[in-house]
DNA sequence: GAAATTTCCGTAAACGATTGCAGTCAATGA
DNA sequence: TCATTGACTGCAATCGTTTACGGAAATTTC
């Protein structure tokens, strides 16, 4: 082991020393403060400029207690509707000067567990996470709020209460448009591929299905509902099961794009007309819903607007120092909205 | 301004006091050093894993001058190519210890510098950064570098020398295996459309594809090559332009599957029949390019592993302090494959 | 049995920035 | 002229962890 390097070339002392000023006032300019005088404020600031010195922010933290980083869990960046998010996020915050730590758990249980714990030790001044599909105990979370660090959840979040903030797309309505959507176009035969229902957004989804049905007196099949995670291959699987013999379905919903793409593509395989002998809609709006031909009816989550809410959301948390405000414990739900394609 | 709040219940000074030993006996403990008589040992590290304790990441980074955290730069998440590498290199680091902070700069080079800044303020242990289009002035790297903190670059990366570790897909071959490609179907009139040439990976690519047509004593039409920004609108208008008069290419070559997918949906619009009348090939194995129909040839370009060649390279910069290891100052390549498909 | 090791553990000084407190100096008022 | 005020700046402690150094105890060696 060697010891740490002498003294940092960029430090405030070396400025100070420069300067002929004590460490307190270079920091004191630095940080905005008031009562500098603008003659030594300007000088401190041009040499800052010249040097190009950079604050330590391991210092400055761990004597504030504050990182200016904010982390964030997501099971897959590869998920569409993450990376939209991510993206949101991320320039919102750093608009704001804060920084980004993203993880992904891999929709793994004991890696969100290890994330959750990193995060803490990194003393991120907040955390934001999109959960496991089977994450259903969320005290690994605690060590996080119990030291007073904000946790956001979005898209899969508890179900169970859970001191949080919780911002969700309206999964609910979502299965309710798209049930509904089929059903105005005349099918009667409704298959639903849903996610394991561990995950709120699955139940949530499929109870907007359920009671756009029975509004419409159409029975739910229980063999026509099939729970899963939403792989290309299950998909397939459950397709082949549907097709093995009559009745065949008229129109299917799948709580998810990549699923849809799967039964669409299945389906041309074996040669089912869509729209015609069978009628698809997903969810999320993939792109690759778009560009697939016949393009798919789906629901747009707009990712967009469920980043931006998270951002005020954790800026809020992050700028009142007092907890006393109140900070609703409602969850707060972003609208969807049905994109009609040529699928239906 | 509050002070900051008073020694936080978990800290290494808690322990030591609950357990009648000094600070210094459980850091020894938590860095497995040796010395330690096991009892103690075993003593401290169950009171730790009972009082889950954790580290405090600021502080022993101040003291020793590391995080543990690797920084990331990269134009857009959302490019297919970067979501598969950033994937890649999380887990990879994440399994040795490693935080990754991942930034993006929109394709914007103050964003880009503005990371870097923060990313040294963060005091990274290493930076890897895609740059920007049009970063060709590598000097805001700089205060990395000087600062021995290792920088390595890929796919978007310095054209000129610059002390820095360099991953790149084998874009000159692909470039050269797309239009033999096409050569070797008999195509006479490829037009090309490319990124700017501010870009290394625009540069090499259409160098591949200059190289098989002189090979093939095809001439390239000046005319026929064109060079902006690869999005959706801008391959329209291309298109448009191609299409306006005789005579017409019977292929295209674009460096880049998002501009490939609008060059045949426009194709297709205008009832141009792919590939009977026109061949495309793209870049990048886009997972769109697949589903598309006709689905498109396209260069893959292997994103896992660009990311485990980074993983493995920024490691090795990581574990020797000795800057003496020879670290190869050459580019790395990593090899790229065509994938035939209907297009062509 | 004394000396030389070895093993274990505590002391204290860093790392660099922040901030309450106190001190300096000039300007102002009485 | 002296006290008072206020603007500005420096001192020094602090955040929590690491680690060189030295001391005490246990062990080995001759």
């Amino acid at each position: 082991m060697k010891t740490p390097k002498p003294t940092s070339k960029n430090s405030i002392q070396e400025l100070a020393k420069a300067l002929k000023l004590s460490p307190a006032t270079i920091s004191r300019v630095l940080n905005n403060h008031p009562h500098v005088h603008t003659t030594t404020r300007n000088r401190v600031m041009a040499f800052v400029a010249k040097t190009g010195y950079t604050r330590n922010v391991m210092a400055s933290g761990l004597r504030t207690n504050r990182t200016n980083t904010v982390g964030l869990i997501v099971p897959k960046f590869s998920m569409f509707l993450h990376t939209e998010v991510i993206t949101t996020i991320q320039s919102g915050l750093h608009a704001h000067g804060y920084n980004l730590i993203i993880c992904q758990s891999n929709d793994s249980i004991e890696m969100e567990k290890d994330l959750a714990r990193t995060l803490y030790a990194s003393r991120v001044d907040a955390v934001i996470a999109a959960c496991t599909l089977f994450t259903n105990d969320f005290s690994h979370f605690d060590i996080l709020t119990e030291n007073n660090i904000p946790v956001l959840f979005y898209d899969r979040v508890p179900v169970q209460p859970y001191p949080a903030c919780i911002v969700k797309g309206d999964d609910f309505r979502g299965g309710f448009l798209a049930a509904s959507h089929l059903i105005q176009l005349g099918c009667k035969r409704i298959a639903y591929i849903s996610g394991p229902l561990t995950c709120n957004i699955y139940i949530d989804r499929f109870a907007g299905f359920e009671k756009a049905m029975t509004q419409h007196k159409i029975p739910v099949r229980k063999d026509w509902v099939f729970y899963h995670e939403l792989t290309a291959e299950n998909a397939r699987k459950t397709m082949y099961r549907l097709f093995a013999k009559p009745p065949f379905p008229d129109a299917i919903m799948a709580a998810n794009d990549v699923t849809a793409i799967a039964v669409l593509e299945y389906a041309k395989e074996v040669g089912i007309i869509v729209p015609e002998d069978l009628r698809i809609v997903g969810y999320s709006n993939d792109p690759r819903s778009a560009i697939i031909t016949p393009s798919i009816t789906t629901i747009e989550q707009f990712p967009v607007n469920i980043g931006k809410v998270i951002v005020t959301e954790v800026l809020k948390r992050l700028k009142n120092d007092s907890d006393s405000e109140v900070l609703s414990p409602e969850p707060i739900i972003v609208p969807v909205e049905l994109i009609r394609r040529m699928s239906t």
